[in-house]
DNA sequence: CGAGCAACCTGCATGC
DNA sequence: TGCATGCAGGTTGCTC
């Protein structure tokens, strides 16, 4: 599921239910994730108090009494709270239960996603250590990715995905924001003006603010709902769309590869020169 | 630095 | 109906 207005979301509808909570059990039916759950993990966290649950680029940090919970959702993970008792699915591979009887579970069919302890300063968890900026900070413009980008050569869609320039902008919103800046996918980064980086930059901020305010929008159903929870309620203009017609001119959207991720345009709105 | 690829997994759509 | 193929929103880590 989860690009970074997803994991905005689900932030926004734990946090509310769960700072201040005592977790009382934890089971895991599943160790192996992206990286194997730590063994000790269930003792390690049983007893602790969640301070606040905050987020840096697509991982979920909660900061309990003696240390940090980092939390990733991969490509097809969620977070679901429950009140009351529900049957188990497949994919259910942790459950977290608090001290109140609300059960924070995790779902997750491909295990990208990951579940780690980390007791020393956040910032310096290796996962962490060298991510770029946050997409919704002021100091996240234009000037930014045009500094950035001098000496490098590779495709503009890469470079806004590499999670050393910028955090959380995944597959489907670089395709949108490339279509809102009428920028074409394949061109190299420092062949780009700084005019168009602060396009990039405010259609980036626009992608990801629209995404999560729909997001927002069905997070009265986040406890105990099967909902799905935010991706594709917008509109896409070109995500998914490929050789059907640009929605601005028409024309039919092209769609290729590009570090082996579909990438969808269009020719006549996003000139490559 | 960068391009390309393989890997970690399951589910789903497609085509024969 | 069954089976093989290819693709999917993320990320690391290797080769050349």
């Amino acid at each position: 599921m989860p690009e970074l207005p997803e994991v905005e979301v689900t932030l926004r509808g734990l946090a509310p239910q769960l700072c201040q909570q005592i977790i009382s059990k934890v089971v895991v039916r599943n160790y192996q994730l992206r990286w194997p759950i730590p063994k000790e993990i269930a003792n390690k966290l049983k007893g602790q108090k969640i301070l606040e649950i905050t987020r840096r680029g697509k991982y979920l940090i909660f900061h309990l009494s003696k240390g940090n919970l980092i939390v990733h959702l991969g490509m097809s993970g969620s977070l679901r709270l429950y009140k009351h008792h529900v049957e188990l699915q497949k994919h259910d591979h942790i459950d977290v239960v608090f001290e109140n009887g609300t059960l924070l579970r995790l779902h997750d069919p491909r295990r990208f996603g990951a579940f780690l302890w980390w007791d020393k300063d956040i910032a310096s968890h290796p996962l962490l250590k060298d991510l770029g900026i946050e997409p919704l900070d002021r100091s996240f413009n234009g000037s930014y990715l045009f500094d950035q980008s001098i000496n490098r050569k590779k495709a503009v869609k890469l470079f806004i995905m590499d999670q050393q320039v910028v955090v959380g902008v995944g597959n489907i919103y670089a395709n949108e924001a490339l279509f809102l800046a009428k920028i074409h996918p394949k061109i190299a980064a420092n062949k780009i003006t700084k005019e168009q980086y602060q396009n990039l930059a405010t259609a980036i901020k626009q992608v990801l603010k629209k995404a999560i305010n729909k997001g927002g929008t069905t997070l009265r159903n986040f406890i105990s709902s099967d909902g799905k929870l935010g991706y594709f309620v917008q509109t896409l203009n070109v995500y998914g769309r490929g050789g059907k017609a640009c929605y601005r001119c028409g024309n039919i959207l092209k769609e290729i590869r590009l570090g082996q991720r579909s990438t969808v345009f269009c020719e006549h709105c996003q000139i490559y020169e």
